[in-house]
RNA sequence: GGCGGGGUAGCUCAGUUGGUUAGAGCGCGGGACUCAUAAGCCCGAGGUCAGUGGUUCGAUCCCACUUCCCGCUACCA
């Protein structure tokens, strides 16, 4: 059976620093990417820069620089977010890289070939302060001038010469193409949005842009630059070496397992690049995932708020794993989130430093003054060790399903469910007083070790960094997946190396 | 306007293919313990499951209407 993955992000506009919303779904794709390798996989993941358009091309002239170099700056921050984040990328590509710029054009010739691109003129009602077009119900006319409705500005009646692409011919295909692959757009929610919307019919849409320059060239046509989003997706591709098909990442990873994206750009994703997929005799991906957005105090972050919670300043006060944890955690994937530092702060303390923390933590300082910090030398189960033990065996297929299905929120709250259980579990078998029972003590131990050995497996797709300190409690970095199943796995006889405290508590002020 | 999603404990959210006392976490009140980051464990308070009407032996879950919130309704990305 195949064994590969190969999972991305979108590719970030750089046109500003990167926020929140950046964070969050490169957090959620290195969720999925790290689980599926523990699991087994040969994982490919990426994530990118899309560098192109106009709006690139006039912030660079602001700042009076060329647009490459503005773009090697911008990009270049989020290439070092992904070491904030602790990604596990295993590329980055730029747009305006010769590899993707291969791909692109490429992708274009092919089209074009096959008369799935032509040369017509784009028109319609152009406002120039709303750069904007607006179509026929949109505008009105007052005092014989014709203006937007919705913001009140002059349009007027602009043709530009364009190439098209025939999405029209598609919706048929598509709409089968989603009847077959119901999982192809997800969450379920926002699938009928897309259906609604292809249902109502599909219009050609301009594929190439006259007005500016900064863009991969068609080919043959000097005039002419693609449209961005025909660049920006054909990137899932360039990154995985097309158009040499017969390249071995090619061949091992497309089509890819998961797009994560949010929910702003899902049409992109659920309709235009399939569409230009099946096009081009292409699969399509298997699954396009839109994520909600992250809101600060219910509302969306922006300077004039002043909610705005930058990631950067976040991890630098309260760490990464906390922040990729809340995010993991609170947010009902597939919803809008929200996240304040109050919350997060709560977060931390009741889960990761209460609950998690301080169970490794009673444990280790439990063995070193019973155990000498050595694991037992000779265990012996009770019903009450295998029972609990055995939860993770009972319930493998369904967290593997969980992660299949996207649904991180099952994942994390099994997490927490066995966390609470250990916990329960320790305080019950109350190994304080079994003193005199050094092989019911060390069993207690040893079966409590376990369970922190296992939670802390499924925790490191969430929580890498943090993850491995503890399994350096037992001295290996060892994550697999299938050795939750295993009761035993932790050497007998042998010293226990001491951690620090893994989540401090953060004092909150009353009042 | 059209299409779609939603309104469940103080807060954030699960859930019910219709069936005995509707769940979790956080927060709040009480208790027993002591290995631990005054952490953990146990018990408890708190909900007419948006409103009205209908179908049914029985509805929080199905249907209709009302009301409130949110999303989509194409070429900035």
């Amino acid at each position: 059976m195949k064994k590969n993955y190969y999972i991305t992000t979108p590719i970030y506009y750089p046109s500003a620093k990167p926020h929140m919303g950046h964070a969050y779904s490169s957090i959620i794709a290195d969720f999925f990417a790290r689980f599926k390798r523990i699991q087994g996989y040969k994982v490919f993941f990426l994530t990118g820069t899309d560098e192109h358009g106009q709006k690139i091309e006039r912030a660079a002239k602001e700042q009076k620089k060329n647009p490459q170099e503005f773009c090697d700056e911008i990009s270049k921050s989020f290439k070092d977010l992904t070491k904030i984040l602790n990604l596990s990328n295993d590329d980055f590509i730029r747009t305006t890289e010769i590899r993707h710029k291969k791909a692109a054009t490429n992708i274009w010739k092919i089209l074009e070939k096959k008369g799935e691109i032509y040369l017509s003129k784009y028109s319609g009602w152009y406002s120039v302060s709303d750069e904007a077009f607006y179509s026929e119900d949109e505008i009105e006319e007052v005092n014989g001038v014709k203006q937007s409705l919705s913001s009140g500005s002059k349009v007027e009646w602009v043709e530009e010469e364009s190439y098209f692409f025939k999405l029209s011919k598609w919706q048929k295909p598509l709409l089968e193409f989603y009847s077959k692959n119901p999982d192809f757009i997800l969450p379920i929610s926002r699938k009928n949005e897309v259906l609604s919307f292809v249902r109502s019919g599909l219009k050609d849409l301009s594929v190439s842009r006259k007005s500016f320059k900064w863009g991969i060239q068609v080919p043959n046509n000097k005039d002419h630059v693609m449209y961005v989003w025909l660049d920006a997706l054909t990137n899932y591709l360039s990154a995985i070496n097309y158009p040499d098909e017969g390249n071995i990442n090619f061949k091992n990873f497309w089509p890819a397992d998961l797009h994560i994206i949010g929910k702003d750009i899902l049409r992109f994703h659920a309709v235009y690049w399939p569409a230009f997929l099946l096009a081009a005799g292409i699969n399509p991906p298997k699954k396009v995932y839109g994520h909600g957005w992250i809101l600060s105090g219910d509302q969306k972050m922006s300077k004039s708020k002043g909610n705005i919670l930058d990631p950067i300043e976040i991890i630098e006060s309260y760490g990464l794993d906390p922040l990729r944890y809340y995010l993991i955690k609170e947010v009902s994937f597939g919803n809008d989130g929200n996240i304040s530092k109050d919350k997060l702060e709560n977060c931390i303390n009741s889960d990761l430093a209460n609950n998690f923390g301080n169970l490794c933590q009673r444990v280790i300082s439990f063995s070193e003054k019973n155990t000498d910090l050595m694991t037992a030398n000779e265990i012996s189960f009770i019903d009450d060790d295998i029972s609990i033990l055995s939860i993770y065996e009972k319930n493998f297929n369904r967290i593997i399903k969980y992660i299949d299905n996207q649904d991180i929120n099952s994942y994390i709250n099994f997490i927490v469910e066995q966390l609470f259980a250990a916990n329960k579990y320790f305080n019950d078998q109350e190994p304080w007083n079994k003193k005199k029972n050094i092989l019911r003590l060390n069993t207690i131990v040893y079966t409590t070790l376990e369970l922190i050995r296992k939670v802390t497996i499924l925790l490191y797709p969430i929580i890498p960094d943090t993850s491995l300190k503890v399994m350096s409690i037992f001295n290996t970095s060892d994550i697999k997946l299938e050795t939750i199943i295993n009761n035993e796995y932790i050497k007998k006889n042998t010293k226990l190396k001491k951690i620090d405290i893994l989540f401090k508590k953060i004092e909150k002020n009353v009042n």
